[in-house]
DNA sequence: TTGCATGCAAAGTTTTTGCATTAAG
DNA sequence: CTTAATGCAAAAACTTTGCATGCAA
């Protein structure tokens, strides 16, 4: 399971952030959404909620959250301005439907033998990994094939 | 290996496309860079050698030498605007240094299973995907560690 | 000679900065 | 009350478009 925005809500509080109307607005917003937001669309969204929201407020929200490892970018085919809520446990990698955005994550990744691989071959010390799988979900193959 | 500015310009050719001085300025810089570029360096760099080089040509030429698949971005975990040149292989990955931007590559991975239990258990059929290694070099850990 | 490629300038996007005002805690 | 957070406006950074000129083939 993700994070929900309530839930987030109380983290920002625990670190010393308030909660404004603004925020929970960006929350619920990117918590609720199955696909990947852009700061453009997140603005669109939390706007439905507290009209007067400013996009700079996206944008300095999105900061924080992704300082807290609360939310996370999503590197697709065309672009890389998506973010996600992440779920709790960290470490986790996206599967992303190149027809609608939808994205889900999931945590088990068979990379730690290459790794060890490169770097032996390479000297490299090696600190991590981004890893974006790519497809097309049922919904969109239906829609697709019709 | 990776392909040389010469061997890219013969392609280029192949395909109909003119060789220009700007243009092999271009395919030299980022032929010779171990480091992944941004348009705003290969521009510092290409006009090393044609000093009236405009930005758009970068643009472009990153735009045609993308399409033949050529040269390809690099999703580093600051910044998703570095270009290097591809192999001639096709598939494959970037081990990338966090410290200097130096990118190598490699061509295998070990994601067809994973990919085969994530299509059972999402429903999704997957497509590809995006494998970047994040780590650092010899040089820059000695430099680091002084 | 032909028409692809270039470069300028200008516009379109996306993101950041400065600062006065607002409101959460 | 305090001071973090907001929003406007403006700037900065990044990328694309339109068009006249230039040059590779």
């Amino acid at each position: 399971m993700r994070l929900t925005a309530n839930r987030i809500a109380s983290i920002l509080r625990r670190k010393g952030y308030r909660l404004t109307p603004q925020r929970y607005a960006i929350l619920k917003a990117i918590a609720a959404s199955e696909e990947h937001l852009t700061p453009d669309d997140l603005l669109e969204k939390a706007r439905v909620a507290t009209p007067q929201i400013g996009r700079i407020t996206i944008y300095r929200t999105l900061d924080i959250l992704g300082q807290l490892g609360l939310v996370c970018r999503v590197h697709a085919p065309d672009g890389c301005r998506g973010y996600m809520m992440t779920r709790p446990t960290g470490h986790h990698h996206h599967l992303v439907c190149t027809g609608c955005g939808r994205t889900l994550d999931f945590s088990d990744c068979p990379l730690e033998e290459l790794e060890k691989r490169l770097e032996q071959d390479t000297g490299f010390i090696t600190t991590g990994h981004l890893l974006e799988v790519y497809g097309t979900c049922a919904d969109c193959r239906a829609a697709a094939g019709s």
